[in-house]
DNA sequence: GCATTAAACAAACGTTTGTTTGGTTATTGA
DNA sequence: TCAATAACCAAACAAACGTTTGTTTAATGC
């Protein structure tokens, strides 16, 4: 294979901050390509040199927000073997990553695969593969009686993902420490707590 | 004051009714007023007679979501006095709410104070006056120490709220057990553990 | 140094958008 | 019964949209 040659004043990772940015801040309808042009210093024509729609504009953004939060979570969770800290390791690094890092990862919680008609199939898929990091974390822990992996599984997600909406970076608590809260209030009751439940 | 005249063949609330489901299922900027005509029997003009602009009509849903919530909420826990049982009797409300009822209380997560320029504080205020529901079946919670009301409010909203994404009809759980099982995860560590720490 | 071509510009394209305008229908209180 | 008007239709409007086209610039490998 060949590789596909790059000048070095290429603007393709400029175009794609940007577009991540408008995307998870305006959303995918409310994003225009021209917002998005002149946020990364081009004509709106000239991004269709980098990529053939705004549909495979908001698909790659989507995808580098994808392998973000894997490797993020990756390298976060590595080397750590007690599946309780791994979680609290992993919810940690989640936050501050949906805070923080990057707008990338923000567009996976604002941009559903419905809002990009003909390629919904390959936004779950990529949801999915981020979706895996966390039924990952919590296979692993030895949960109590009654307690449904999936479920426990969406209500962290639901939780951790709506963080971007409220989180306020001059408030008292850092994304650290709120996705240790979250892990707190979760941990001690699955594990270590026995139900008499057992309904299927 | 004069009470506004209504005719019989009225097809404001018809036209409510289309626009909530479609701001919810494709959200705002993903929705045309062409949509919502065809969907309500109407020509696209026909709209404007009942309300002044697009912004005006995903209000007016946002506004009705939030008093069908707030109705469904009272009515769920009246009568129910233990702050524990109140909790989760609310709990199953919502997540019955919000996957089966009405799509009026998924506009109000799906669609951002930000998506409607001019009307955020309006579309902020109503979104208050539906989470204080929950401020109020938190507040009387025997919590333990160390435990953040406000995080655990946000945490449990987030949870609730993203079912609308995830949940299948055709599945195993009915939003009520869905609503039941979130309540069991939370309520058991949070009243009775007492944990030793002591961070303000 | 020169041909190649990556990467952008400049300007327009046809379509879709939210909205307006003026006319029509039919329900209603008198 | 009949004027008043609530409720809608029919048709268009201007602006904004995603996209295409033809051209220009400048970095690169030979």
């Amino acid at each position: 294979m060949e590789k596909p040659k790059q000048r070095s004043n290429n603007r393709n990772e400029h175009l794609l901050n940007a577009a991540a940015e408008l995307f998870s801040t305006q959303g995918f309808r409310g994003t225009t390509m021209r917002d998005i042009a002149m946020a990364s210093g081009m004509l709106p024509g000239s991004i269709y040199y980098h990529y053939g729609s705004k549909d495979e504009l908001v698909v790659a953004v989507y995808e580098a927000g994808v392998a973000l939060i894997v490797g993020s979570l990756e390298s976060a969770t590595r080397g750590i073997d007690d599946p309780t800290e791994r979680l609290q390791a992993g919810l940690a690094n989640h936050v501050e990553a949906i805070t923080r890092n990057s707008h990338y990862m923000q567009v996976i919680n604002r941009v559903l695969p419905e809002d990009v008609p003909g390629h919904e199939a390959v936004l779950r898929a990529l949801r999915a593969k981020y979706e895996a990091c966390f039924r990952d974390l919590i296979e692993g822990l030895p949960l109590a009686n009654g307690v449904n992996p999936t479920l426990l599984r969406l209500m962290i997600l639901g939780a951790v993902n709506q963080t971007q909406f409220w989180f306020d970076p001059e408030g008292k608590m850092t994304p650290a420490e709120i996705g240790e809260a979250f892990a707190r209030f979760l941990i001690e009751p699955i594990t270590h707590h026995k139900r008499e439940t057992a309904d299927a």
